[in-house]
DNA sequence: CGCGACGTTGATTTGCCTCAACGATTGTGG
DNA sequence: CCACAATCGTTGAGGCAAATCAACGTCGCG
């Protein structure tokens, strides 16, 4: 079990530095949780229970509007950390849905343990400041690209950003994360090949 | 000059609980600026050293991709934060502009001035992960709405999310943030008052 | 006054969507 | 272990929302 630590404790330091008895008290408070694929995390009108970080596996986190069509907002496989971040802190209800899209072994916060390692540690609070501000510049880009390139550079991309990303999940998720319908991506792909 | 705390101080206890003294002592580190209109606070390829809070006025925070599209990712005014956060913390060249629109009266942070501030007191820490998950929020709608709405239902939604900005800014500027073209959305206003 | 910034309008074009049909693959229950 | 259903990607035809381009009116300002 011990070196399911690693992973998590190795993308924390990349953050913020802590001595070893802060990890060990970090890890402490984790949960270990195991879940196969296709499982929701978290279901619109729930409120998020979770901040999980991700060991192993990929799941996505997505939004359905009132005309049904979904909006993926993220594609998470390992080292990512998967929530609804403003459900979980005011405790309201998510617009937002979490699925496995394979199966996966998490890190569990809950809000009791978030707010209790806040507490006794407050050193995390920078943490997850600087996490939460990455996820912010990473959402920005996006909605620069999403705004002002056409499909094609979306796509490409995409596959330079992420290249792991399409051996794993259905071409059709990538379709609903850059925005367009899948019979297009199908094309541009056509089109990329052919050169 | 005391009443210029007063939009700040609320706008922060809003998050979290701060005692008088706390907010003297946060009220200390400030620096109080004032700019003309369409006077650049940030421009792309400079490093921000600011995180500023306005008091009094409207900016626009934007991005130029390599075709020379603007997209403007923030229209804001009184009681918003303008920065390029990634840029400020990591003292990296920025890809982004921010210009007033109208003159402007700010309250500045630096990079040392707010690593200061959170050193000597890091209930701070919290105060801007809570913004910047808020701003994270944001950006989660925008570009829901970005992707999944036609551009009639986005200006509609802005307007009533929005309702001063209108009124405030250029109407292009409002097409820039929307991800439609000034004529477009020209005939969008047209094709609404009809009705 | 004259220039530049801004909004409007119409004509034309286009990038992307929708719909429908069709293979290929996977997985599942009898 | 096979049959059949789902799920997924591809392809083509046709349509539409929004972009582009160009011309014009208006306003504020140096």
């Amino acid at each position: 079990m011990a070196q399911q630590f690693d992973s998590i404790n190795e993308s924390v330091t990349k953050y913020v530095a802590f001595e070893a008895s802060e990890l060990t008290y970090f890890n402490s408070i984790l949960t270990y949780k195991r879940v196969p694929k296709k499982t929701f995390l978290l279901q619109a009108g729930e409120v998020c229970s979770i901040e999980a970080f991700i060991i192993k596996g990929c799941a996505r986190v997505y939004y359905v509007n009132e005309h049904g069509t979904e909006v993926i907002l993220q594609l998470a496989i390992e080292g990512w950390w998967l929530s609804d971040i403003a459900s979980f802190h005011e405790q309201t209800p998510s617009k937002l849905y979490i699925e496995t899209l394979e199966a996966c072994e998490l890190w569990i916060l809950t809000p009791t343990t978030k707010e209790l390692l806040l507490k006794s540690m407050p050193k995390f609070e920078r943490f997850f400041r600087l996490l939460v501000q990455r996820n912010l510049s990473v959402m920005q880009n996006r909605l620069c690209q999403t705004i002002a390139q056409p499909a094609q550079e979306k796509y490409l991309d995409f596959i330079s950003r992420y290249p792991s990303l399409p051996q794993r999940v259905p071409q059709h998720y990538i379709a609903s994360y850059l925005g367009i319908s899948p019979e297009f991506l199908s094309k541009i792909r056509k089109k990329i090949t052919k050169k």
